[in-house]
DNA sequence: TATTGTTATACTCTATAACTATA
DNA sequence: TATAGTTATAGAGTATAACAATA
């Protein structure tokens, strides 16, 4: 639907640059040699070093059973250890590598490149009133800043 | 990542609403008794009423093998009919029912709702140099107007 | 022989329940 | 008995190949 109002072109563009956004998002990922539920893993691991998989759980709103493949896989690229814990032999704390540090920043360098690409034909003044607009309308939809709601369902064209 | 640059935190941004409002058009879409993929189903064949299941695959970018399902499933709801052609037994024609046009309208109804919501913070005039700021990154990116890059996989928060 | 729609098969992703080993 | 992690199972959703009817 193109979207007749002024409204409705806003609507769809959001959703359209929203959704290339995110298909970059998943090459650049890819690239580095990550689906996205492992580098969003990585991300939640270096945000609270030594956590465990019940934890982590609860912070990715997932399985714990999901968790065990998922962390399985990173173990086996050699970026996150599963450390006995001292205390407690039933749980694992869960810890990035050195090469997952190094992983990890390698996303983080990707995805800036991604941002300046995306700005690219955007001047400065131009950036600040889009992020102003753009930050309006997130609160305006209950969003809260910094929070990311998933994809969690694919969604075909609007 | 919260993203420390202008541009890192337009990028964010724009991935998170367009999250937000991929995932409203979900609901929207389910509280109609649909799943995406089959309002994207009705509208191309609104789009090319009469049609050819190969017809459709070709232009859905889906192979004719999961087209059999759905259109089964939108036949079903009485939506769509899978008519008899004259010249040749081997392919049908796509149409939509009354009931299936008049479902579509609703469909255009509650997106149209839907964009109202989300730019209720913005005054016209705002709203012109959102799409206008907006336009230019999706045409720096190569996007077409009107033309949506379907979510095809699921992507884990950025 | 080529084309249309269909059935069958497999592979990924995810939700859920049952199990084990510690505590 | 409760908790952490695991295994097993099942259900979507989709890609691919083989097949039957028609051209």
């Amino acid at each position: 639907m193109d979207g007749k109002t002024e409204a409705g072109r806003i609507a769809f563009l959001l959703s359209q640059v929203g959704a290339h956004v995110a298909s970059q998002y998943v090459e650049r990922i890819g690239a580095l040699g990550l689906k996205p539920t492992e580098a969003r893993v990585l991300r939640e691991i270096a945000a609270a070093d030594g956590l465990s998989q019940q934890a982590l759980g609860e912070r990715l709103a997932v399985y714990p059973s999901r968790l065990v493949g998922l962390i399985d896989a990173l173990e086996k690229l050699g970026l996150v250890e599963r450390r006995d814990r001292p205390g407690d032999r039933r749980s694992y704390a869960l810890c990035l590598t050195d090469a997952g540090w190094k992983r990890l920043e390698g996303i983080e360098h990707s995805v800036n490149e991604q941002a300046n690409e995306l700005c690219r034909d955007l001047d400065p003044s131009q950036r600040v009133i889009l992020n102003e607009l753009l930050d309006r309308i997130a609160r305006g939809a209950g969003l809260s800043p910094g929070i990311h709601p998933e994809f969690r369902k694919s969604v075909d064209g609007s």
